[in-house]
RNA sequence: GCGCCCGUAGCUCAGUAGGAUAGAGCACCAGAUUCCUAAUCUGGGGGCCACAGGUUCGAAUCCUGUCGGGCGCGCCA
């Protein structure tokens, strides 16, 4: 409905240039909005403002020659103008009501674009290191991610979902020694544990399955392990080099074979588990991006190569660094230690570079706010790199903090006691952790209250939004039951008797669908999908409450029944771009 | 200290590339069920859009500054 005003003021202006009303070269694209209300129609557009000074004229007289120049419209009733210069254009019955059978006619599809090959977009969320279980804070990235993703794909985009598994780097090394060393105390051995190794139970988890496989096959006396090991904090030394110098000591004593059994065990189990936890909630991915494959590949030789070739290199302290304050980033950066391993920032924009070679339009990066740093370094090396910045887009998403009783639940991740996204997810259902994750914007903190997404009640809008929908399926039920049968083609032909005020209320929210996918696709914004669920339920449970359905007129029953059909499909359409299940009944 | 983000009703937040009288939920108050699910609906009070300037036909929205909150500034990942 939108796109055909704005068809209708795009004839009018050519046709004013056409006529030297208007310069030819006006980029303008005419800006349409819905109106705050009705009494200023439906749609309102402040071209003539913008424009007036251009053409030099008043506002509301080139508002007036832009609607004496608007070809005949079978669905605008009238065109106005109003207040400064503003054009409302007033829409007729025929209009509203023709959304219901745009609405059957699509089903699943309306308000979305066809898939555009030429659009392709990777979205990157998650991305969490394989070290633990995710954590609330994963999730908000997770949903909103997956979320975008869907929004996307519905706006015409291709889209792929990609995970970047971090299985290369030091803290993987951590993991794997403190898993050993799990294992040493479940053979029985003492051992001290440091203390920024991963201490999670779930270590001792893979500690004893690997036991459970292999025996007491990589058992070392503890005294011999520990034996001659560096100071600890404990003990006023360094704890980093205390784990390092266990990991050396678990690489010397288990060989090649044995650390890698520890290692990938590890990772191998975290990383199953992550992604049975992400399944669970309705997230999912088509790539799982391992690190340490883009490395055996060459990549990160091939982008350290771009660099150079465009000389953005240079060595100092035996390092080499890229210089990224020459591009916009604050500091020059370290891409290969004095110790010949590359960082994990070179790793980072080899990954970029990949994505670029693998011939994505734009690559997205869904990324927690503590990263914001990142943004100019990467920037940065896309540039360095030769590559075009702006098809780096880097979304940072707030954090979230939960509310139990009314206080913040205390959370840290270094020791371990954090709540992970699992327990969220039994504690409140994933269908309301979804919502609550997205229902704000992403550049909001968010204070995730568990008790109200618990709560079975009218406070909680996930259920009120499920809620329209099994009412409807409801009433299909009960037609059923009275023996009558939802006569479609009656209903379409019937389209003038929708004339209540709640079903034109209804109608006017369904036709704004489409322009909410656009928006929310556009301003990367699931949230505005999940406030027009609201709304949409909303108007649907005040039409509920005012009109019958099921009446004896077949004409009125028919047309009723396709439009609470088309707001079922609506409510299905959103409550599937946010993961979220549409039950048949509650 | 420097950088990024945020500040809208008692609380939690919307405000769709600057638009008309700033909206919703919760909470609070008063009502609705012989009828398709009351997990619903109807009505009501509530605001210096943090503060001060600027830009223009027009600012919660853009610019500058101040105050307040969050986060980040490693040859960590």
């Amino acid at each position: 409905m939108k796109e055909h005003v704005e068809e209708l003021l795009i004839q009018a202006l050519l046709h004013l240039i056409r006529n030297d009303v208007l310069q030819a070269d006006s980029d303008v694209v005419p800006q349409l909005e819905r109106t705050r209300s009705p009494e200023h129609g439906e749609f309102a557009s402040n071209l003539a403002m913008v424009l007036a000074k251009r053409a030099g004229m008043p506002p509301r007289e080139l508002a007036q020659a832009i609607i004496d120049n608007l070809p005949r419209s079978r669905q605008v009733d009238r065109a106005e103008i109003a207040g400064p210069g503003f054009i409302n254009f007033y829409m007729n019955h025929v209009a509203l009501t023709g959304v219901v059978n745009d609405i059957l006619y699509h089903g699943d599809r309306y308000g979305h674009l066809p898939q555009d090959p030429e659009h392709e977009v990777t979205v990157e969320f998650v991305s969490a290191n394989p070290t633990g279980p995710l954590h609330v804070g994963h999730g908000r990235g997770a949903a909103y991610g997956a979320s975008l993703a869907s929004i996307l794909q519905a706006a015409g985009y291709t889209v792929q979902r990609e995970y970047y598994v971090n299985d290369n780097g030091r803290q993987m090394d951590i993991l794997a020694a403190s898993v050993w060393l799990r294992y040493l105390e479940l053979c029985g051995e003492q051992v001290r544990f440091p203390k920024n190794g991963y201490r999670g139970d779930y270590i001792y988890d893979i500690a004893r399955k690997i036991r459970e496989e292999v025996g007491d096959q990589w058992r070392h006396k503890g005294q011999d392990v520990m034996n001659d090991l560096p100071p600890g904090e404990a003990d006023g030394g360094d704890s980093e080099n205390l784990i390092d110098a266990i990991i050396l000591r678990a690489r010397e004593m288990l060989g090649q074979a044995g650390y890698r059994t520890f290692f990938d065990a590890s990772v191998g189990s975290i990383l199953s588990d992550i992604q049975q936890d992400l399944t669970e909630f309705g997230v999912n991915f088509d790539v799982w991006f391992s690190e340490k494959k883009l490395e055996d590949s060459g990549a990160i030789t091939h982008a350290i190569e771009r660099l150079e070739e465009n000389n953005y290199l240079y060595k100092k302290d035996g390092a080499t660094w890229f210089q990224a304050s020459e591009l916009g980033d604050e500091k020059d950066r370290v891409i290969i230690r004095e110790n010949g391993r590359t960082t994990y920032f070179a790793s980072d924009i080899a990954y970029f570079l990949n994505k670029m070679e693998r011939g994505f339009e734009r690559a997205i990066y869904v990324l927690g706010a503590d990263h914001h740093g990142y943004i100019a370094r990467l920037r940065a090396a896309a540039i360095g790199m030769g590559e075009d910045p702006d098809r780096l887009e880097i979304i940072l998403v707030q954090f979230a903090v939960l509310f139990r009783n009314g206080k913040k639940v205390a959370m840290s991740t270094r020791s371990g006691q954090f709540i992970t996204l699992r327990e969220l997810r039994e504690e409140v259902g994933s269908d309301a952790a979804r919502f609550f994750y997205v229902m704000r914007s992403h550049e909001q903190h968010l204070d995730f209250d568990l008790d109200l997404a618990k709560s079975r009640s009218n406070e909680n809008p996930v259920y009120y939004i499920q809620y329209a929908h099994a009412r409807i399926c409801s009433v299909f039920r009960n037609l059923e039951q009275i023996n009558e049968t939802h006569n479609q083609a009656i209903g379409e032909a019937a389209l003038k008797l929708l004339t209540e005020p709640k079903e034109i209320d209804l109608l006017r929210v369904l036709s704004r669908y489409p322009e909410i996918i656009e928006a929310s696709a556009r301003l990367r914004a699931p949230h505005l999908v999940a406030h027009y669920l609201q709304s949409l339920a909303t108007e649907f449970h005040a039409y509920y409450n005012s009109q019958q359905f099921l009446v004896d007129d077949e004409n009125i029953r028919n047309v009723r029944l396709n439009l609470i059909l088309a707001t079922r499909t609506v409510l299905a359409n959103g409550l599937e771009l946010l993961g979220i299940s549409a039950p048949e009944s509650m």
